[in-house]
DNA sequence: CGGCCGATCAGCT
DNA sequence: GCTGATCGGCCGA
């Protein structure tokens, strides 16, 4: 087992986080989520789907009118804390939060194409043998609690550093970006409560992923 | 305290 | 496309 970042890699910083939810949910686009086992295994895939939550305005914001109760307190962390919370009584969903120290404002994990450790996801996910057979790949983190069920985030995890936690960070590749992957925005999933803020186009995913979101089919 | 409901998912029609 | 599962968080009384 590799405790480290493979070569090429490197952990994203705090200056990395600190901008707004609309340019950030773009740029964590092709970055890696990686979580350790506590053995040290890593199991890992690229973010191809977000959703920009813009704060105290946003009506379909945790945050929305300043909210801030002991599960969003995290929002108003610092830029690179996690949030994650837990819905639908079952599931769990991870945010990134960005912007300035005291402004509660984050980036929802929608989707990864898994990388590392897809064997361990799987198991996570349906269980091991005949369960697990036929299942398709590409429904592995296909939606947020998915990803969150694969790689073993719960809200334990909710207010952790991302820039400094031994098991829980996001990764870039070292190397020059390449040309600029083709995004298709659209409007988020699941906020139709929201009012106006439903429609909002706020929602990125890569063009062509086969690992998007149910509700993120179609153009 | 009681009641409502969700930043979802899986399975079925 | 529709619906039930399942329970912590939140708000109002």
């Amino acid at each position: 087992m590799r405790a480290g970042a493979p070569r090429g890699w490197r952990r994203l910083r705090r200056s990395d986080f600190a901008t707004d939810p609309v340019t950030l949910a773009q740029a964590l686009i092709g970055r890696r989520l990686v979580r350790l086992t506590p053995g040290g295994t890593r199991v890992s895939g690229v973010i191809v789907e977000t959703e920009a939550y813009l704060g105290v305005r946003d009506a379909a914001a945790h945050s929305y009118r300043g909210r801030r109760t002991k599960r969003v307190e995290p929002m108003y962390g610092p830029p690179g804390t996690a949030y994650v919370y837990f819905t639908y009584g079952m599931h769990h969903c991870m945010n990134v939060v960005c912007g300035e120290v005291g402004e509660p404002v984050a980036v929802l994990l929608r989707a990864l194409r898994p990388d590392e450790g897809a064997g361990l996801m799987r198991r996570r996910r349906w269980g091991g043998g005949a369960a697990s057979a036929g299942r398709s790949w590409a429904a592995l983190c296909s939606g947020p609690g998915r990803v969150c069920e694969a790689l073993a985030i719960d809200t334990r995890l909710s207010g952790v550093d991302l820039t400094t936690h031994p098991r829980l960070f996001i990764e870039r590749p070292g190397t020059i970006d390449k040309a600029p992957a083709r995004l298709i925005r659209s409007p988020r999933i699941g906020v139709g409560y929201a009012g106006a803020w439903a429609g909002r186009l706020l929602r990125w995913r890569l063009a062509g992923e086969p690992s998007v979101s149910r509700g993120a089919s179609g153009p």
